[in-house]
DNA sequence: GAAACACAGT
């Protein structure tokens, strides 16, 4: 048991405010199963204690739970105070629910909330996660100051978004005002420049960083260097950058490389980051797919096949991907070669029609992101029963005409599925957004927000 | 006396 505990249990007098310290300690030590339990047993809730108990689930990447927590805090007569509202607002960032963040945003609004500097950065936050540039840049311009925080989520989201140009001019815009940007500041801008192929620039503003603002560059800011180096196509710049920096590489680090050397096709180098990542990392089954990819593509069957046999062999699955779509309020779920739902002969159907207009506009289907060693009908049909696919159809049936639909996906994109939603954003005339495992794609008149960088 | 925001890659 821990020290905090044994001394809890020593203490003759608990109030509310020892028990709130309580619940904000134990999600300090990543222990958020036993402080729910400690605010489900506590004799009388404030405020507080429901706030440090959302903030708790967020902080331990369980955005759901917080979500689901708030929702039971409305239940009673407490209401949500500033920081309540950050907490569920950085719950709906993180698990891209849209509705409730701007519905939120409404109610903040209207009691004055959103004078708060922390909850305009949130809400720029949150924006950014749900894949609304627009918004964002609203609360941005709506604020009456901007603080180091607010810049640097701007700039990461100008970023993400695909608009590195305006992220970078953002960053001179701040150094104007003379704000000092800060280490998180600089990894916006990084990846500003590893989403333009701004190799140079981005050299540039890593020595500006060290030397100029005496930051001192963390692992993270080596990552973003490895991630600028290798999606240029810089492989060996990349691998020497790594051998060359001062602290000792992570999965991280190695697994940018391995990325790559995906999307440019380099066996050689992506073996050589396989190697560490087995030692650093070697029950993730992401790199050993990633690998087997690789091989795939170059049709080197036989060493995909080891690949997989070696992921087997330590006892990994590769994760089963899943799309997830609202339609009314209900959350329909589908997997790859999903058959079961009740409504998939009109889902088939509806992926016809739409591959008939695709192909006008001179679609091919990308049959080598199907790792599997069978003929092109086959890969052909696995192809189009990608989960996104069948949320995307199943969201067009379902939704009225221009309506945006919103789809999650716990993996990534695959390369054709990226290139079939760019089409179909256009022949259809709606918005798709994506969101991934950790990032979105805005498809809209055939283009996509990440310019095809991702 | 207790609760808050931005962070590469996988």
């Amino acid at each position: 048991m821990s020290n905090v505990l044994l001394l809890f249990d020593k203490m003759g007098q608990r109030d509310i405010v020892t028990w709130n310290t309580m619940i904000t300690q134990l999600v300090k030590t990543g222990d958020v199963d036993l402080a729910y339990k400690m605010f489900v047993e506590m004799p009388e809730r404030n405020v507080r204690s429901w706030t440090a108990m959302i903030s708790g689930f967020v902080q331990c990447g369980k955005p759901k739970e917080a979500i689901s927590l708030f929702t039971k805090m409305e239940e009673t007569c407490l209401k949500p105070n500033e920081v309540t509202v950050v907490a569920i607002l950085a719950a709906c960032a993180d698990s891209g629910f849209l509705d409730l963040g701007s519905k939120i945003h409404e109610s903040s609004d209207n009691n004055g909330f959103t004078r708060n500097t922390h909850i305009c950065n949130t809400l720029i936050d949150m924006y950014i996660k749900c894949g609304c540039l627009e918004a964002a840049l609203d609360v941005f311009e709506g604020m009456k100051e901007q603080t180091v925080v607010t810049y640097s989520a701007m700039i990461q989201g100008l970023a993400i978004h695909g608009q590195g140009e305006k992220s970078l001019k953002l960053f001179f815009e701040m150094i104007q005002t003379g704000m000092k940007p800060n280490g998180i500041t600089f990894i916006g801008l990084l990846n500003a420049c590893s989403h333009m192929g701004l190799t140079n620039e981005g050299l540039g503003f890593f020595t500006t960083m060290t030397n100029d603002y005496e930051i001192v560059p963390a692992i993270e800011h080596y990552g973003c260097m490895v991630d600028l180096f290798s999606r240029a196509g810089l492989l060996h710049e990349a691998h020497d950058f790594i051998k060359e920096m001062p602290i000792k590489p992570n999965a991280a680090i190695w697994g940018a490389l391995l990325g790559g050397c995906k999307v440019h096709k380099n066996i050689e180098m992506a073996e050589v980051a396989m190697r560490h990542l087995q030692e650093l990392d070697p029950f993730n089954d992401g790199y050993y797919v990633v690998l087997a990819n690789i091989y795939s593509e170059a049709k080197r069957w036989e060493d995909a096949a080891r690949v997989r046999k070696l992921m087997k062999n330590r006892g990994l699955n590769k994760t089963r991907a899943w799309s997830s779509i609202a339609v009314k309020g209900m959350v329909h779920e589908f997997v790859a070669g999903d058959d079961s739902h009740s409504l998939s002969m009109e889902i088939f159907e509806k992926w016809n029609e739409l591959l008939v207009q695709m192909r006008l506009k001179g679609y091919v289907p990308n049959t080598s992101v199907i790792l599997l060693d069978v003929d092109e009908m086959e890969k052909e049909k696995f192809l189009s029963r990608h989960s996104e696919k069948l949320a995307l159809a199943f969201g067009l049936i379902n939704t009225r005409p221009g309506e945006t639909i919103r789809i999650f996906k716990n993996l990534r994109v695959c390369e054709d599925c990226h290139a079939s939603f760019k089409l179909i954003s256009e022949i259809v005339g709606r918005e798709i957004v994506v969101r991934d495992r950790n990032r979105f794609h805005c498809f809209k008149n055939g283009t996509c927000s990440c310019s095809d960088y991702w």
